[in-house]
DNA sequence: AATGAATGAGGCTTCATTCAT
DNA sequence: AATGAATGAAGCCTCATTCAT
């Protein structure tokens, strides 16, 4: 399907790619400009329609590659030997921290694409999220140890908690650095927070 | 500003608005057709821009607006003598739900408006989102009675484990719903699961 | 449909059919250019797009224009007292040359739009012509003496050749008009073959 | 000119010679695509314009090569011992017929070439077809036997209306075919069809 | 105030042709 | 001879915005 555009030579690849990675992400699927990012791929305009085709199998090309290099690095770096949630979760959110750190880009063209209402590509997203998400929580909550949470706790609500807790801060945090004068997000700080939020849960629902 | 605009018959302003409104809605910043906009509330297109100055204008005084409504009502309807967060919080969603129920056009437009990446109206969007916010948040746990949590507990960061676990069951059953064959949300069954997890954090953080 | 167009005033009018006429009989469906009929009309881009949403429609309506200017002025100047048919043919090919020469450009977009092979329109020309085409020579052939005729003659097949002939007649004219240096019809000249035929047809058919 | 594509191996010649015949057939000169020309041989896109140099070019050649096989094998099956002019149409017609059958996509695409607008193209076809017609005309009429005319009868015109009622039958029962559910002709009722019209020609100009 | 014709830049896409390998 | 990546002009069409009436 996009051989032409795999075999080429890596520093081009990675320029063309680049170029349009960065395009969506600021400007969202319908805004994003063809013309720019041949500009900015310092490609002809014809080159890029030779490589996908549309603008449409361009975005999905890339969705798909930014997913799959984020999701490789994200698992391949998980110790899925860790079996107490409490303990594997901020591991978890350590490893998304460092990836998106080696990924800044692909990691904001992601979130971009799924804040983005084009109906052209709506579905298609769609589509490959669903799979994507249901079968990445499963793999992540894989093989829990349960035996620690205390009797009589409904365990699958008390995971829900721990999990939407872990999101709330990441999200909190995310907004803080955006009003920030920096919009940098102090990685340290924010995994001595989840410490303490850690403990809290765990005189909670822990024996 | 627009006291042109706001100086019209009630009716043609609605007609306007809602025409806006709709189109916005559905197909978002950028996708939206001026075009269509006119023809849907049966004015010309000169008089879209003579009232508005053109479409980015058109945009944000909607937004104004569409938050203005939504969050009269909102406060308006909240109970405050309510002191118990675990008994205002299902208040609150309760009400969050009645005035979606009454302006599910205002709600659909400040959703998707906040799903979009158009790269013209982000900065704007943003600048008036970060004020309302933290300022809703404030108001919403405003005169909290604390004397309730068990001793030792953090509660600040108790309270924010409560809010999270509330907006991640929203979020689950919204996505639970866009997955079902009929798109609608049983808000029954979503305030009966809410008590659930109400129990749930009261048994962990209150005497 | 195309009320926008017909309301203009007849000189702008004028210009954007004869440009696109001339536009399209010159190199038909597919490599007519757009570009090429707003400069000859003088007119902007997207007014052309304005009245005609898109290429397709403005040469359907272009054919449509046509097909009834030539029909109506054809069919006006017909006697159809003439009863027989030597006499009736003979009549009808001196006022499809009047016609001709009254809208040549009219005339010349027709045939080409029917020298065409672009599977874009294709359909939609078929299906109007259908329905012309046999009304038409239904009518040409209506209330047709058919006494004069010898006993004995295949009258049906006796006015195919009758027609044939004068068809042929027609076509060879018009393809050594093409080989000639002025490319010009000399109709007397035409007229006058055609009485020779028709001599020697009534010979063969007619008591 | 063409020596570097005539001294091919035969194989690919015709590869190359069928794909483009098929697809100037099916799309007309500008519709055509050369990359859908070279995907079908299976060669590459340069290597068409190394034989061709250009779409034109390669049209043309196209043409000259269609028209050469097919009135060779058409002149090669005509018996000219047949002088009476009624006998020798039906064996014409019978001829043509089979090289048709013989060579269905050469036919159809010479039947495509000329029903075309393209502009580049159109006066290099009427150049060659000026001279191919002519001298065919001259060649299928050659040495026909004018003794079996009835004394009075204007011979050269006569001749005329038997060709002009064949290609009138034919051209009339083309239209039936492509109206009819199966778009084929039924070449034998047509043949006893072109009988009855002989017969009736026959008695008007014979003796 | 109100209209809607008119603009023209910019959008995506196609395609014959070239050229380095 | 043979490849196919690369070009860029030209194609059709959209759309916010302006302006004469």
């Amino acid at each position: 399907m996009f051989s032409k555009f795999l075999s080429l030579e890596p520093e081009k690849q990675e320029r063309i790619l680049n170029a349009a990675l960065k395009e969506f992400a600021q400007k969202g699927y319908k805004n994003a400009s063809t013309n720019e990012i041949v500009k900015e791929a310092n490609i002809s305009k014809g080159l890029l329609f030779h490589y996908f085709n549309n603008k449409k199998e361009l975005f999905l090309f890339l969705y798909d590659y930014s997913l799959d290099i984020f999701m490789n690095e994200f698992f391949g770096k998980i110790d899925m030997n860790v079996k107490d949630i409490l303990k594997r979760w901020p591991q978890i959110a350590l490893v998304k921290i460092e990836v998106i750190r080696k990924y800044p880009e692909i990691f904001n063209f992601i979130v971009a694409a799924n804040t983005e209402n084009a109906s052209e590509i709506k579905n298609d997203l769609e589509l490959r999220n669903k799979e994507i998400i249901t079968s990445s929580y499963a793999k992540v909550l894989e093989d829990i140890d349960i035996s620690k949470f205390r009797e009589g706790i409904d365990i699958k609500r008390a995971i829900n908690i721990i999990i939407w807790t872990a999101e709330g801060l990441a999200n909190q945090e995310k907004a803080k650095a955006k009003l920030s004068s920096l919009g940098q997000i102090n990685y340290e700080k924010v995994l001595a927070e989840f410490d303490i939020y850690i403990e809290l849960l765990r005189n909670c629902f822990y024996k």
